[in-house]
DNA sequence: ACCTGAACACCGTTCAAGT
DNA sequence: ACCTGAACACCGTTCAAGT
């Protein structure tokens, strides 16, 4: 019988073990994630992960990989909406998409930007850098004529993802002293922020 | 005998073992920080730390807090060289202070950002906004007529913030290709950011 | 008050062994 | 090929005990 139930003695093991541990972080944090809970949870001896991954870094880097893909669906499903928008409007929308992921899924950030030696992981590199590459054609798609004040538009891209990347980081870590968001609801602060970086902050 | 070799049991353990925490970071990384290690490091047993923190998390919290008081430090020391200088230059004096602090010390940053309740160690939440109240003075201090474009001199701040922690996160876990780059080299990259902040993007 | 040693439950990883 | 059980060195934390 190939019930889900034993499907992962079939080959099924190592899909089993990422969500898993998607799941995992989101209800115990990055800290609470073990090897050993993990086959416990899918119902597998304690060693039976090393079958499919090399260590618990592995791991780590197959639920990362899949982190950036599931934050690369966010942001694609959010620009549904804004496609004909000006480009304002669809950078802002683009950087909003990946503030509300990193507040929904804050471990699962963690992760993505832990201390895993990208270089020993092609393929989350790929996928991370498959997240960079769709914020580049959201600027590009958006930009008619001079639109971009002569900036390339993988630079204005690297300028919006710090932006987006380093506000999820401040309002995650409860850095952001109460008086500096003056009344403005944590999911607007972005919009104010690309505000600023379209306008110019010296006019 | 009052000498520096058994002057923690006198008092001192607790900075002793943060200062062994602060070293150990930069020898092994953020993973290979133990209790035991830290213990063992300042030659006394491996429960002592109790006497003086409540468990790991609290310990974590104060290497975290000695973090932001060197940032803090590091900023400052930036800013002697700038003292006259126009907003832009000062502004980016500051940022670059900030990433290259993270570059040199990429696990103390990740203990100071990383998941530790802020609301439960006040004295680290304090040292944090202390640290961002000097990106304010320094927005504010060199701010002359309408400079900041009608813009609050805290949400100024609050964008040359999320843009320099946002590349660091970006920088030390390797996330941004190589082509993104375009042969400016990783300490440039800011002042590039920090320069379309300012101009804004969309003219 | 400050520190220690023994103990507990947990962890990542390895290895010999089973099918 | 895929999984298991026993074993090892490590960890955070607690507790009774020592000075």
């Amino acid at each position: 019988m190939s019930t889900s139930d034993d499907s992962y003695h079939h080959g099924d093991l190592k899909n089993a073990l990422i969500a898993a541990g998607v799941k995992l972080l989101a209800t115990e944090g990055a800290e609470g994630l073990s090897l050993r809970k993990l086959a416990r949870e899918v119902g597998v001896s304690h060693n039976a992960p090393y079958m499919h991954f090399a260590d618990k870094e592995a791991v780590l880097a197959a639920i990362a990989e899949q982190g950036f893909r599931l934050l690369g669906d966010a942001i694609a499903a959010g620009q549904e909406s804004v496609r004909e928008a000006p480009i304002e409007k669809r950078i802002a929308r683009a950087a909003r998409s990946y503030v509300t992921f990193a507040l929904a899924h804050p471990s699962h950030l963690s992760v993505m930007f832990g201390n895993l030696p990208s270089s020993n992981y092609p393929e989350l590199a790929r996928a991370a850098h498959a997240t960079f590459e769709m914020l580049i054609e959201i600027v590009r798609a958006g930009k008619r004529g001079d639109e971009l004040g002569g900036y390339e538009a993988e630079h204005v891209a690297l300028l919006i993802w710090t932006n987006a990347h380093g506000l999820s980081s401040l309002l995650i870590a409860q850095k952001i002293p109460s008086y500096a968001l003056m009344s403005i609801a944590e999911e607007d602060l972005i919009d104010h922020l690309v505000h600023m970086i379209c306008q110019g902050v010296l006019k």
